[in-house]
RNA sequence: GCCCGGGUAGCUCAGGGGUAGAGCAGUGGAUUGAAAAUCCUCGUGUCGGUGGUUCGAUUCCGCCCCUGGGCA
């Protein structure tokens, strides 16, 4: 049996460095370790740790973490700011041109896969064409959208997911060519798998589940209920930054509609069910990824 | 002790003389600018136990057990 591939000793340090895992899986924990052995910027790949609000909630590195190691690329976004893979991908573009070693590391699937593989780059879809579909998709559904695009795009897309025909919508309508086409012509990836160290954490999913179970309190002690207090003025569920697991669960107990003990439950089902999801993605997308099995007997 | 409900999938429950079905949970999958989002797939369980009626009972009847409420 081969040894199985241990991070600490077997990334080069002269490579970028990818980490990518489920949530609650320990991450950030490799990331800061690495850093401090090997120097590199931790870049956050993940698409709820780059808004300004959210901050336990959300899992990021407390300030003394964020202290001990060169961070970037998170809660640098205000919580009520448009943001996207494309932002990612921009702001990550002077990080890499900047020649430090980076040890980029998040949960989001898309937005490693977009880093290595390319992602396309149409122009961005104005906030009134959003608005004005999402207002279309509310008053006609989706069929006559989903009739109006072009036939190459209705058959590679999936036509009974809403977002994936109103993206494909919008940037018909926004462009004036296809979707499909300008996937076809997508660019040369940021940084090539083949250019750095991929790290996937591949964890026994008990294990996950009960860290997972644990973590809910955990950010309940650290302060997750005041930062739901600092959040419910503003409250917005339609913002991608309230789409953070336990937001909505957090908010609602907080307007007293649901009691805190449904509140976890609910949170951490969702969690679970994220983690789920990005298994999915890792086993489909990252199969070339180095594999770390972490110990899992502390639970 | 008596009266009236319940006891059916992990949970909440629907159904009904020819061995049963939803939601939630769970599973597998998709994923090219909202991705912690969004979407698709998958439902056999002594129908509480035990006798009886019946060609046939989870469904009707008797008894027992458990449970919610009411009366004492």
């Amino acid at each position: 049996m081969t040894r199985s591939f241990d991070p600490l000793t077997d990334i080069s340090p002269a490579q970028h460095v990818l980490i990518a895992g489920p949530t609650a899986s320990g991450k950030s924990a490799l990331a800061l370790e690495l850093s401090a052995r090997q120097g590199g910027i931790i870049v956050n790949a993940d698409a709820l740790q780059v808004y300004d609000n959210w901050r336990v909630l959300s899992a990021r590195p407390s300030p003394q973490e964020e202290a001990a190691a060169p961070h970037a690329l998170y809660g640098h976004v205000a919580y009520d700011a448009p943001y996207s893979v494309g932002h990612w991908l921009r702001d990550l573009g002077p990080l890499l041109a900047g020649g430090a070693r980076l040890i980029i590391t998040g949960g989001t699937g898309l937005y490693f896969t977009a880093l290595t593989r390319g992602l396309v780059d149409i122009p961005p879809t104005p906030e009134a064409l959003r608005e004005a579909a999402n207002a279309r998709i509310r008053a006609e559904g989706l069929a006559p959208m989903l009739a109006e695009l072009d036939a190459q795009t209705r058959a590679r897309i999936d036509v009974q997911n809403p977002m994936r025909v109103q993206r494909a919508w919008e940037v018909l309508q926004n462009t004036g060519r296809g979707f499909a086409n300008w996937q076809d012509n997508t660019p040369p990836p940021l940084l090539p798998r083949a250019d750095c160290t991929a790290v996937l954490f591949d964890v026994d999913k008990d294990w996950l589940n009960r860290r997972i179970a644990r973590r809910f309190d955990a950010m309940l002690a650290q302060g997750a209920l005041d930062e739901a207090h600092a959040n419910l003025d503003s409250w917005d569920f339609d913002r991608p930054s309230s789409k953070a697991i336990g937001a909505p669960e957090l908010i609602a107990h907080l307007k007293g509609e649901i009691s805190l003990e449904d509140a976890r439950e609910a949170a951490t089902i969702a969690t679970r069910q994220f983690a789920k999801r990005q298994r999915t993605w890792f086993r489909s997308k990252m199969a070339d990824w180095h594999r770390y099995r972490p110990d899992f007997a502390d639970n």
